[in-house]
DNA sequence: CGTTCGATTGAGGAAGATCAATTAATGTGG
DNA sequence: CCACATTAATTGATCTTCCTCAATCGAACG
């Protein structure tokens, strides 16, 4: 029950994303296919296929399994009791899906799939007992879930320090390093989301959205691809964060 | 019996949480003080007293244990790296501290006593060592995980879809509710919170904040107390519930 | 009794929402 | 494959909300 367990994969992203030097381990450079890997050996998990738009499992239902992307990604919504719907997540390759169902014991979003996607699943009850016998699968899990709080702050954060456009330059960030981390290529994206889901995720309307992409587009720090306006090109990722910081030097918002 | 403790106002808690039927059980009136007390039989943790202002963690300092509280309140203070501070969260007695701390065995917030308070330490080592004896305490810790992740996405959403007003009576509601379900009387509340960071943690500025409670006053869902403005009165919980719904009924905010 | 810190309130301005018109991309049936 | 319908995105004009700046007031404290 050591956290130096909990460590090992954990290790990541600063150090792959500055080492970019040649793979030498594929567990050093992959942190997330080497949590994929021991998960399906410590698990066996049965995999579900989903296709884009349909659910895993929606608000209301009844918790019985977590879930693990293996390939696609997911946006989670919540709908409130008066029926306002927003998006409060995004679950990429390797990400652990349906926490917010432990608590109360039923789903509190829908958990929809923005392609096709499969994840594992993970029964909960087969996973407290594997755990029980493979301390390292608790520590993973405690770990996604520590991962989440975390992400969830550090969103909360972005929403009440940041001005529309830092926030979408910031939203882009957090994509494009998502990706990163993944192995895969941040410099054309495909985001899959409409001006109108971003603005609602962000808190911000659709058209704010769109100004703000153009301001990017002119400050040269993304660019949209050849055809259409939906995938875009971001060629240097820290251009975004300094996008970002530079609305922080004239207030630097401290508290109080 | 239980030992009858200072958890003397529980007739509140009862009434509030519409409890099935009279009080039989101090654990159907009493759930956070049931959850206390079987923590207290399972881990017997080690007590430490913080005094207000004082941190029981700050960011950046290395992982060891999970806090619960069982005296006083907390604020959780984020701190990004370019110097901007939030206030991300707040914890009631029963409220488990520290989880952010898992994912890379290091602290990512402050946990700032904001009273005299008491918490007890619970060793994550030692945690993992206990659950796995007695499942129930690791059902605990899942499910005030969860909790927290739910509550951390309810909270964004009330930033992102309500005006500055509503914001503030939603932060009142559920700062009543969390004393409520504690057996707490919520007819008088200290909030113990300068302007600035009821502002800060929902995203306004202290002027917007002072506004916000002078309209709520005007609009008689909530009172100040004879002295002073920093302390309140709500008689009716629910009428700051209904405030919050009259901003949409306007604009039910549906996704697209 | 003055000093200090927090809260309130007002006036003006800026960021972003709303409304509206246009353009671009996608899809559909002939 | 094209004409047409539909949905998404952009951009502009206006309006609202909230922020900023500033003055005042009140309470707490030495």
């Amino acid at each position: 029950m050591n956290p130096a367990h909990a460590e090992a994969p954990l290790a990541r992203a600063a150090s792959f994303l500055k080492s970019t030097g040649a793979a030498s381990a594929a567990v050093a450079i992959d942190p997330i296919g080497a949590r994929l890997r021991s998960l399906r050996e410590q698990m066996n998990p049965v995999r579900r296929v989903v296709h884009a738009g349909e659910a895993i499992f929606q608000a209301g239902e009844r918790f019985a399994s977590l879930y693990v992307v293996h390939a696609g990604l997911f946006k989670m919504i919540n709908i409130s009791a008066d029926g306002r719907e927003q998006v409060v997540g995004f679950k990429f390759r390797g990400d652990w899906i349906g926490f917010d169902g432990i608590a109360e014991a039923r789903h509190k979003s829908d958990a929809v799939a923005m392609d096709t996607s499969e994840v594992w699943v993970l029964p909960y009850e087969q996973l407290m007992v594997r755990s029980a016998e493979q301390p390292g699968l608790l520590g993973e899990l405690h770990a996604a879930m520590s991962r989440e709080i975390v992400h969830d702050r550090d969103s909360m954060m972005a929403l009440c320090t940041l001005p529309a456009d830092a926030r979408v330059a910031d939203f882009l960030r957090y994509w494009a390093e998502s990706l990163a981390i993944r192995g895969m290529r941040t410099d054309e994206i495909a985001l899959r989301l409409t001006r109108a889901e971003i603005g609602n995720y962000l808190g911000m309307t659709l058209e704010s959205v769109s100004r703000a992409l153009s301001k990017l587009v002119r400050a040269g720090v993304i660019d949209f691809c050849s055809k259409g306006r939906r995938d875009l090109q971001i060629p240097d990722v820290d251009a975004l964060g300094r996008f970002v910081q530079r609305y922080l030097v004239p207030a630097p918002a401290t508290l109080q």
